[in-house]
DNA sequence: CAAGTTGCTTGACACCCGTCCAGAACGGAC
DNA sequence: GTCCGTTCTGGACGGGTGTCAAGCAACTTG
């Protein structure tokens, strides 16, 4: 009588004794969340349907409700896919410098690239970030992103300072809200059709990131 | 056979004769707009809805197509009265210190207080700027909003400069870019409940604010 | 092969949206 | 009073939404 929850579906997955072959569940959960993510960035989240997310994959939208259990359901995946593939990113702008300039550099030109390259999933980043200011469900998620990425950018001005035998003038979250606006705003300049907003964010960051640190001794 | 458009409407009222009467035209679309802004800043633009707005004023929501032609039209003259009330608080601030301590503190303590008492207000604005990466409707108010608040940022720290005998050390772009960094960061913590996000804003800004000058001689 | 589970499609449901419109209510001029 | 332009109401229309359930297809298991 009670009819098969998305939980349930999950779970037996989960449990499945014979694991030959890949969680096939989870699978298309990641395939369909890869297919609304495409359109999420496109047309941003209050435009976005689930028969809109639908007709861009390969797959029906009654289909959605057999993955997720609800519009937030799937729209929450989404992020968390969003969010590893972000971390991911920055953490290959990390750790490949020895120098304090070649970590300047490659930082600032790692933001610009991927500001370039994925602006349309920053931007969708932007719009969720503003629905959880009215949205409380989304807060939790959003906010667990926000910390993920003021640590990332921690990382980045402490070792910077330690390559450079030097000491942060500022603190986390201060780092992070200035780098954050910076990259925000050369975005917008970006989207607006300003071609050169990418080496402008190179130029700032350099700038930026060189002055927030008080050399030792 | 031809209805009256609220062009048409406009431009009788702006051509009356009788000017003794303020223009009640622009009083009413004036009074709807100030209903609207204040759905808006509660459920954000894309729950709001028009029969919302009209609900949450003594009218219908017939009357909102007779005093503006469509939704964007709405939107967009709520938001240009926003402008025009944000620019006014940040006047305010501006230009009743004399000395650098004073401005800083003045500064630094009035973003802090618009920012809690207008919180939500300060989230529509974000909210639409988000939306504006989207919609390229709104880009040209938006983009003009912006502009408006970096020239007034900027004259905050070259007056600060000014007082304190010193250079600012980053361009105008930059220099609103790490303050806006700050206040949105600073708003989503308050949004999230916490209570101390005013005065850590005002520390915040103090510092950032102290250390983005370079003193003469 | 047959039975049963899982994956997926299709169409329906109730609701909300922006827009438009016929007409009621109002208000001043004659 | 009548008349007429302005202001406002409330409902209708077409379309889009999330959600759900009935049924079909495909694959697994006995």
């Amino acid at each position: 009588m009670d009819a098969v929850t998305v939980e349930q579906r999950a779970e037996r997955s989960r449990d499945r004794v014979s694991r030959r072959r890949v969680d096939k569940f989870a699978d298309r959960r990641a395939q369909l969340a890869n297919s609304a993510l495409l359109t999420l960035s496109e047309l941003g989240y209050a435009r976005t349907s689930l028969r809109e997310i639908a007709q861009n994959s390969e797959f029906s939208h009654g289909v959605l409700h057999y993955y997720f259990t609800d519009k937030v359901d799937l729209i929450m995946h989404c992020v968390k896919q969003y969010k590893a593939e972000c971390v991911r990113r920055y953490d290959e702008i990390v750790g490949t410098s020895l120098t304090p300039d070649d970590l300047k550099h490659g930082f600032a030109t790692g933001l610009a690239t991927t500001m370039c390259e994925d602006a349309s999933m920053h931007r969708l980043w932007y719009d969720l970030r503003s629905q959880s200011l009215f949205e409380e469900s989304f807060r939790a998620d959003v906010g667990e992103i926000d910390r993920s990425l003021e640590r990332m950018i921690w990382r980045i001005v402490s070792r910077y300072a330690e390559l450079a035998d030097a000491s942060p003038t500022v603190t986390s979250p201060v780092a992070y809200a200035m780098f954050d606006g910076m990259f925000q705003h050369g975005l917008a300049k970006f989207i607006g059709g300003d071609a050169t907003a990418g080496l402008e964010l190179t130029a700032n960051v350099e700038h930026v990131l060189g002055s927030l640190v008080f050399h030792n001794g």
